[in-house]
DNA sequence: TTGAAAGCGCTAACAT
DNA sequence: ATGTTAGCGCTTTCAA
């Protein structure tokens, strides 16, 4: 069996009460220097590690914080990871991811189960499918530090950090008209979600500054966030297979848009259509057919979420002033 | 602040004591029906939970399994996650996912610091960098459950699962000379990691079945695992600026593909090399230049390794015969 | 400066 | 069938 050594060990080995240990551990000044210096060697030498189990017990805190994200196999959300641990490790905290692969279900478990896990606070993008925020609502409303990042939620009242999804849709459709595209289709994620409808308000208000008719039959919802891949190829075939066809496409999303070029490319239309979406993929400019991408600053958006995150957790007084921050995107033509 | 309920509280409301609240809770046998009712129903209506960290304290066990990798944000590991997340969660375990992004360092930190975050067990897959063991040898003879994934290390005696890196890279090579290619170079991953010889050996023993001559100068190998950009583009660059260039490459890793064919989209070499190599992206069909692919059973390596992991765990007796399970894997041919 | 003791939330002997 | 108590590892009053 796997069993650390405890204070109690250490008080014994060295003839002292755990008490005076536990001091000496904590640097306490009301302890003197030389008990300090044979605590601290001794515990040096045999490698102690204090119980973080016990600690958490007894500061009623655990110092971890939980992220929920739909996966972790995403760019966006990987590097958004990437940067919550920059900030979290170097303010010593824990961080414990949970994925719920755009599962309502799976997000009401996770975000209960973390929390129930004592994690300090918690940080969430949410699921594609939620459209019922209680699971939320209770926990924020116990106490419990939340931050939305990327897919944020308008009714509860906490920081939120999220991309300037208007502009970057805005961007690659503009984009798209001006490389001559008249009949221009958009491929959203799930309707609910915030981004939807920040991107789509971009997408449609670079159609109308260019004088371009808003056609709701161009437009096309993936309810589970693509997900399931049949739900891209679908609205895909759907794009495909009308009467006009586009001659374009915006995609909402890292998966969407990955979704959009296999489906495009199983139907053998890799040529007639320019598509544009926001990626963060990596190999974005290794893409055929290519995809113009609109990336997120997602390192940054987590660094940001978690910064916030920890003020509210550090924080010695209620908070009552909630910021929304927002952060620019970048676009990248490929072709 | 949060402030869960706990089951003092409820025994409070319900007069009774504590050890009855616990063991109607836990459904022990010895407890009236009707007692047992009444705390379940309060407990249902007040949403109750145990509070895990004092069960882990109590218990010495945390149900939670550390997970190792060099980065989530990498197609295989974060399918080998998904892998291990299934399991775990129907054997009612938590998981700790922690990245080493390659880095001695990052890995001595992070398994010591899961080891005494009190996780039951531990799932790893060796960091580029790591040539040093001391830190795993020592929590596995403190009788720390460690189960090695992909990147293994055989001095350490316990279960391991890994793909057929062998075969894989035996076929790809294979398929590079049945194309044509006379002479093949290998870009490589850290030469110490397991995957590395093997994947080596598979690509020897295929030139020499074709009786093409092994050249050692054909060999560069990665030591960061290709975590920096500059040391993909440096080893192909040295390829290309070779007198005796090669007409195809064998790449051995996901990071590693995807940086060998940035590199020569960036030199404007695309067209004239063929390319082959270890990949679980999934976008792999679409990319250009294209890359024929290794695919590894990623969801599978990790649920195969959550179970061992987990059956060690849960042993009563000490394990003495370890397995190391072989998975297969597939070849995709993209052009 | 140090020690004894209580308590964080829970479980499990050991009473009753 | 239920209550009392001790203890998991640690910190922190309170007393000495």
């Amino acid at each position: 069996m796997f069993k650390p050594v405890t204070i109690k060990d250490i008080a014994k080995a060295l003839n002292l009460s755990t008490s005076t240990v536990s001091r000496a551990l904590r640097g306490g000044y009301e302890i003197s220097e030389e008990t300090k210096r044979i605590v601290l060697d001794y515990a040096e030498k045999i490698n102690f590690q204090r119980n973080p189990i016990a600690l958490s017990l007894k500061e009623r805190r655990s110092y971890s914080i939980g992220v929920v994200v739909c996966e972790v196999a995403n760019q966006f959300f990987s590097q958004a990871i990437d940067g919550i641990e920059s900030i979290a490790y170097s303010k010593g905290y824990h961080v414990i991811i949970s994925q719920t692969h755009d599962k309502y279900n799976r997000e009401v478990i996770n975000t209960e189960h973390l929390a129930h896990r004592s994690v300090d606070g918690l940080l969430i993008s949410l699921s594609a499918e939620t459209k019922d925020y209680s699971h939320l609502v209770k926990l924020h409303q116990q106490g419990l530090p939340i931050v939305f990042f990327d897919r944020i939620l308008d009714s509860i009242q906490t920081h939120k950090v999220t991309s300037n999804n208007f502009k970057g849709a805005f961007n690659a459709t503009e984009y798209l008209i001006e490389s001559g595209c008249k009949r221009i289709a958009h491929l959203a994620n799930a309707a609910q979600l915030s981004i939807t409808s920040e991107r789509q308000s971009g997408y449609e208000e670079a159609l109308k500054k260019h004088n371009i008719e808003i056609k709701p039959e161009l437009i096309r919802y993936c309810q589970h966030g693509g997900s399931n891949v049949q739900e891209v190829e679908e609205a895909v075939r759907y794009f495909l297979d009308m009467d006009e066809k586009p001659d374009a496409i915006f995609v909402a999303s890292d998966r969407l848009s990955t979704g959009c070029l296999a489906a495009l490319k199983k139907y053998n239309k890799t040529e007639d259509l320019l598509i544009a979406g926001f990626s963060n993929s990596d190999v974005v400019e290794l893409l055929k057919p290519s995809l113009s991408a609109v990336r997120q600053p997602a390192f940054e958006m987590g660094r940001k979420a978690a910064e916030m995150l920890i003020s509210l957790i550090e924080s010695k007084y209620p908070v009552e002033e909630f910021e929304t921050a927002i952060l620019e995107t970048t676009f990248k033509k490929n072709d």
